[in-house]
DNA sequence: AACGCGTGGGG
DNA sequence: TCCCCAAGCGT
């Protein structure tokens, strides 16, 4: 039988209700893929119904600040996401009267939008046959195929975008292309495929060959860099502290942050108090502790962060312009929110 | 072209 | 514990 129809029957049973399924709206279609890029569905949902009730057109979202947008992002991670999304809005509402564009061509040049999301749309709103072909994808062709090009080269991805494209059931483009993503989330998973009870079994050259496990095939493994972070934590005398955006290049760009002083390892007390930064920011008297005894190592795919916070007690402050009882209005690193968490409940 | 960019779950 | 990785994109 070939591929497609073999996929499609598999599809029908083993349907997921998903409330972006229920929809050939761009607007939310758009969302749902940008919110699971490199996310699991698990992890997005809660997202999706928050968004979608908020924001029930592209219209609210465009109307919304960037600050609004990111605190409710928040623990998503891959913030720029949300940015380029609301960047998107703007120009969606703006510039072409609310109307989503129509064609993968003109999908693909959205800022936040790339070769899977705009195939993604573009097949599932408007049944242009573009493949799709994301992480779920390369894992069943070159498992199906025993295609040993790696996947996160550019010869591999060429490859697959054109396998994908020819493997593509013309005429429900949108349906095929969800299927097959879904087929590999379900069954022909990273770890512990179902091989068993695999409708492609009697033609996977993986499984003839015992090769799933090597497949897909990726070369390089990301290289982690290990910083030392040091936030200070003020609270002054009439409930203040100072909370202030990142900027620039790098992590967390448009979320909330204490004052930072960034060292080369874990440093005391001591190194805190006569560092530049500390000085400048507190010319009068002082009381600083550290709050976490043991330090904090939040890891991020490419970056492990030794962190500890340290509470500084002192007069009102000039500088100290965010009040405590608004701090959880501002959009936060999850690093900072658990913290906050913490440092609340253990002062009440 | 290769690297930077989050977070959480599973083996 | 550690490592992988999950509906990628921008530069």
């Amino acid at each position: 039988m070939k591929f497609s129809n073999t996929l499609i029957y598999w599809q029908l049973q083993n349907n997921r209700e998903l409330p972006w399924r229920k929809t050939k709206n761009p607007y939310f279609i758009w969302l749902s893929e940008i919110m699971l890029q490199q996310t699991r569905v698990a992890q997005g949902m809660s997202y999706y119904l928050k968004f979608t009730a908020q924001f029930p057109s592209v219209f609210d979202l465009a109307k919304a600040d960037e600050s609004t947008v990111l605190k409710m992002w928040q623990g998503l991670g891959y913030y720029s996401r949300a940015r380029n999304l609301h960047f998107t809005a703007k120009q969606i509402a703006n510039e072409l009267n609310g109307e989503f564009p129509s064609t993968y061509k003109e999908i693909i040049k959205l800022k936040g939008i790339g070769d899977y999301t705009a195939s993604a749309i573009a097949s599932i709103c408007f049944d242009e046959p573009t493949a799709v072909v994301d992480g779920n994808v390369y894992r069943v062709l070159s498992r199906y195929f025993g295609i040993k090009t790696a996947i996160n080269s550019s010869a591999g991805i060429k490859e697959f975008k054109i396998l994908a494209q020819t493997l593509l059931d013309e005429s429900k483009p949108g349906t095929y292309n969800q299927a097959l993503m879904d087929f590999g989330a379900l069954h022909c998973k990273p770890q512990n495929p179902l091989c068993e009870t695999c409708p492609f079994a009697d033609s996977c050259v993986a499984l003839e060959r015992k090769l799933t496990k090597e497949l897909p095939v990726k070369d390089k493994k990301v290289k982690v860099r290990n910083r030392y972070f040091n936030f200070l934590v003020i609270k002054t005398d009439d409930n203040k502290t100072i909370l202030s955006e990142r900027k620039g290049k790098g992590i967390w760009q448009g979320l909330y942050q204490f004052p930072l002083i960034e060292s080369d390892t874990n440093i005391d007390k001591d190194e805190i108090v006569s560092s530049e930064k500390f000085i400048n920011l507190f010319p009068d008297e002082t009381t600083i502790s550290l709050f976490n005894e043991k330090e904090i190592i939040h890891k991020l795919s490419h970056q492990h962060l030794h962190t500890q916070f340290w509470v500084v007690e002192t007069a009102s402050l000039s500088k100290a312009k965010t009040k405590w009882k608004d701090i959880k209005k501002y959009p936060v690193p999850v690093l900072i929110a658990n913290f906050i968490e913490e440092f609340e409940s253990k002062s009440n």
